[in-house]
Parts: structure tokens; C-alpha cells; sequence
DNA sequence: CAAGATTGATGCTTCAATCTTC
DNA sequence: GAAGATTGAAGCATCAATCTTG
């Protein structure tokens, strides 16, 4: 393939990649809005609803799921902490490792977040019929899949 | 919808938003990874991409279109303009509105990123079939629509 | 006064280096 | 020496305030 085709290929407004970053930072950009009020940002928001599923994470795992670069974290994790949100423990299988715990006040404050995000879902989907719903989450795995191959 | 069924609706996994995020993630990082040896960030590449498309773009579009806030552009031009990439210029009818253009350094880097911004598009969609591509370019239309509208 | 863009202060992120435990 | 996590220094992003033009 020339560099002319290269060209005439990757029209911006029809990349994938590109389409999919509008959609999340969209999306992102609005949830961070309406999380404001509750003196929380979007990486509170991702952190808890890993720890909703995965209570006691280490940070490796937090940092995968999370989706937040593992050099981040430490001090994300000292805000959240200081915070009152969640709390670190060293774990006892291995002392390198240290793992996450959510609080009560973590809780609660993941329970007033999660109709927000699911809100926006909705509002992103809206019109979206499950069998299509359900073709996007395959569209996505096997996406991922592929990257992670690489 | 009482909490408890949110709480069951909002499957982590499942979730379109949080798998989109995390396959933006993995494309943006990898880009990222790959733009260093050029001595461009994914910055850079969200800018010319779109300069690539609109050569004269006014800041406002920018912001808009490579999903960059519109505060953070000055700066970022002003670093990219010393690096000689860009040019900013006063537009002649409004004078409020500071045009941008690509200059031939600019253009030339350009040419060097697009090749692996299509690789990783291209190993990320592998095995997806053409009408798939097709339905996904749809369907995230359409949420971007259904976003806007709110 | 509204729209377009920039700037100052602050806080967060990031890279690389470091520390600890395996 | 490798894996898990933290930290110091530097760069970048962000909010609010500001400047300029319409």
C-alpha cells in the first residue's frame, strides 16, 4: 500500500479509533461534570466500581482494570485514602503487595455515582436495541483481545 | 428502578462505556508508544490528524475535533508552534478567531505517524469484516448523536 | 455583554529512580 | 535479579480570571 492510499484510507471522520475517542471523552467529560457536585472526579469513580466488583484489588490489578497508568496511583490512591474512601493494607501472602479496601463512606459514595454513569450510558444507547447492545460488547472483547495479543 | 437493580444492571465487564474506555486506553497508549522514537505525543497526532483535514482550522474547531479542552490548546500550540509544526494567524474577518496551519515540518510528521496510527486501527479491527466496521462507524454515530442532543 | 483565545496559579500525571520483598 | 509499589523532579492539564474584539 503507497502513502497516497495510506492517505485516502484513513479518513478521520470515518477511524474507528478516532469516532470511539470522541464517544468516551464525551462521555467521560459529562460523568466528571455531574460528579463534581459530590467532591468526586472520574478516577474516584473508576477506582470504586473496580473495588465494588474486586474489594482487596492490588495495585496491579487496580491499575489494569481501572484503567489508570500504575505510577498514578500511589497518590491517587493517598487522595482517595486521606478521603476517607478507601483504605490500603499490606497483603499477608505477599509483602510486596499491597491491597485496596473500600469503605463505608466508599460504598456510599459509589451508590450515588453509579445512577449517574448508568444514566449516561442509557442517554449514549438510547435507541439501541439489546441484540445490537449485546453485538457491541462481543465488537469490544475482541477488540481488546486483539490488542492484547499484539 | 430501586438501587439494588442498578447496582445488578451495572455489570463492570458488560459495560459499554467502561470497555470502550479501556480499548481507547490500550490504542491511545500504544500510539503513544510508538510516536516517542519521532519525538511526538499523541497530542501531536490528535492536532495534525485533524489539521491533516481542515489546514486553517480556528482553535474553537480544534478543540472540538481532536477532543483536546479548549484552554489546553493554547499552550500545546505554543509548544507546537516552537517546535515548528504549526503556524497560528490572525483570521482577517473575525478578529477574535486565531487561525491554525500545518507547515510543511508539520506535514512532513504527519506522513510518519499515519502509518502506525492505521497499524494499530488495523490490529485492533483484525478479523472484524467489512459490514461489522460499517455497523460499529454507525452505531458510534449515532451515540455521538444521542450525546449531543442532551 | 457575548465569543474567542490566552494566562496565572495550582494540582495532577508522568518518567525515571528507588525501596522493599520475593 | 525480578516484581510490586512508592517518590522526586519536571512537565502538562485544568479552573478561573483576564484580555481583546464583535
Amino acid at each position: 500500500m503507497t502513502l497516497r492510499q495510506l492517505w485516502d484510507d484513513y479518513v478521520l471522520d470515518a477511524s474507528v479509533p478516532y469516532l470511539m475517542n470522541r464517544v468516551v471523552a464525551r462521555m467521560n467529560r459529562e460523568l466528571e461534570a455531574r460528579l463534581k457536585p459530590l467532591g468526586a472526579t472520574f478516577q474516584h469513580w473508576r477506582i470504586l466500581a473496580v473495588l465494588a466488583r474486586d474489594d482487596g484489588s492490588s495495585i496491579t490489578h487496580l491499575a489494569r482494570y481501572a484503567v489508570v497508568p500504575h505510577s498514578s496511583l500511589s497518590r491517587l490512591l493517598s487522595r482517595m485514602e486521606a478521603e476517607g474512601l478507601v483504605r490500603r493494607d499490606g497483603d499477608e501472602q505477599d509483602g510486596r503487595s499491597v491491597t485496596v479496601w473500600v469503605t463505608p463512606a466508599g460504598t456510599a459514595l459509589y451508590r450515588r455515582m453509579l445512577p449517574m454513569a448508568i444514566d449516561i450510558r442509557e442517554r449514549a444507547l438510547q435507541g439501541v436495541a439489546t441484540d445490537e447492545r449485546e453485538a457491541l460488547h462481543r465488537l469490544l472483547d475482541r477488540m481488546m483481545d486483539n490488542l492484547q495479543a499484539g
